[in-house]
DNA sequence: GCTCTTA
DNA sequence: TAAGAGCAACGCCGC
DNA sequence: GCGGCG
């Protein structure tokens, strides 16, 4: 098996054991996928969150380059504080289908592009339900920071996560850096909080939270990743992140309403 | 999935 | 020859 | 500075 000049490993090993999904139907998922994916993933820095072994095994992060990675992967240097790393980005076919054949199932993308990394783009409001939590609740909350920013000027934008959540972002333009940003992120994260103290806790620890939704609010900065638009994800149902219409957000009943089975006929009907 | 270390 | 380990640590929060 | 968190 062959996909965009990548010899595929193992295309009969199971990766998703649930439903029998193959590491060679990933791979082709994500060769359909691509041009949906591509552009949200270009000029992005990258964590893969890999399975070699199917889901239900170990499975790690990889945010910095492998020696073996080829040279068609294009790398770019990223200042931490343990210093210099040399990490990566997706910006071609090839590269996706070489990142799936390495046993890549999730995506996770910065909010900032490589040419200038301290400058997001995006600020996103992340969703996390309480273990067990009523995706109604999800939905509603969702609804109320739409109108909330809305209010602000702002053009929310809508994406199911593919396990439990749902992201709410919208675009930034490139004049301020994650700190410089980081107070009025704060601010609305906690005046929300305090318009819907039933509904949402920015409480970083979980037994503070009183199974409220996690209003997330710290992937906001530098060096933070969250799930690409179109990444598969690792629960049984292969879930698959999606981006919605705000119309469309009453009819789904779960934040893995799409999934591996059903995205294309999603897709093919918009 | 792949490499490197150690046995 | 084979088994086992590593592969993210970073940035933030609240204490 | 440290543990928790994603
Ligand atoms: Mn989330
Ligand atoms: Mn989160």
């Amino acid at each position: 098996m062959e996909i965009a000049g990548i010899k595929i490993s193992h295309p009969d090993k199971i990766i998703f054991p649930d439903l029998g999904l193959t590491k060679g139907e990933m791979v082709e998922y994500y060769e359909k996928i691509s041009e949906y994916m591509l552009p949200h993933l270009k000029n992005r820095p990258l964590t893969l969150l890999r399975f070699p072994d199917g889901i239900e095994a170990e499975g790690f992060h990889q945010k910095n380059v492998f020696d073996y990675f080829p040279d068609f992967i294009s790398r770019v240097e990223v200042p931490t504080e343990s210093g210099n790393k040399m990490q990566f980005y997706c910006d071609s076919l090839e590269s996706l289908i070489y990142f799936a054949n390495q046993g890549t199932v999730s995506f996770h993308t910065w909010l900032a592009r490589q040419d200038r990394l301290n400058e997001p783009d995006k600020v996103v409001f992340d969703l996390d339900p309480p273990d067990n939590g009523d995706f109604e609740e999800v939905k509603e909350s969702a609804q109320l920071i739409k109108k909330y920013l809305r209010k602000k000027g702002k053009k929310p934008q809508l994406m199911t996560t593919g396990k439990t959540g749902l992201h709410i972002w919208y675009p930034a333009q490139r004049v301020k850096t994650f700190d410089e940003r980081r107070d009025v992120i704060k601010s609305m994260a906690l005046e929300l909080e305090e318009m819907y103290p039933e509904l949402l806790t920015t409480e970083v620890r979980i037994e503070n939270r009183e199974n409220k939704i996690f209003l997330d609010y710290l992937r906001n900065a530098y060096g933070q990743t969250s799930v690409c638009p179109y990444s598969l994800r690792s629960n049984a149902s292969a879930g698959v992140a999606t981006p919605l219409e705000w119309s469309e957000l009453s009819a789904i009943d779960s934040a893995d309403h799409y999934t591996y089975q059903n995205i294309f006929r999603r897709l093919g009907q918009k």
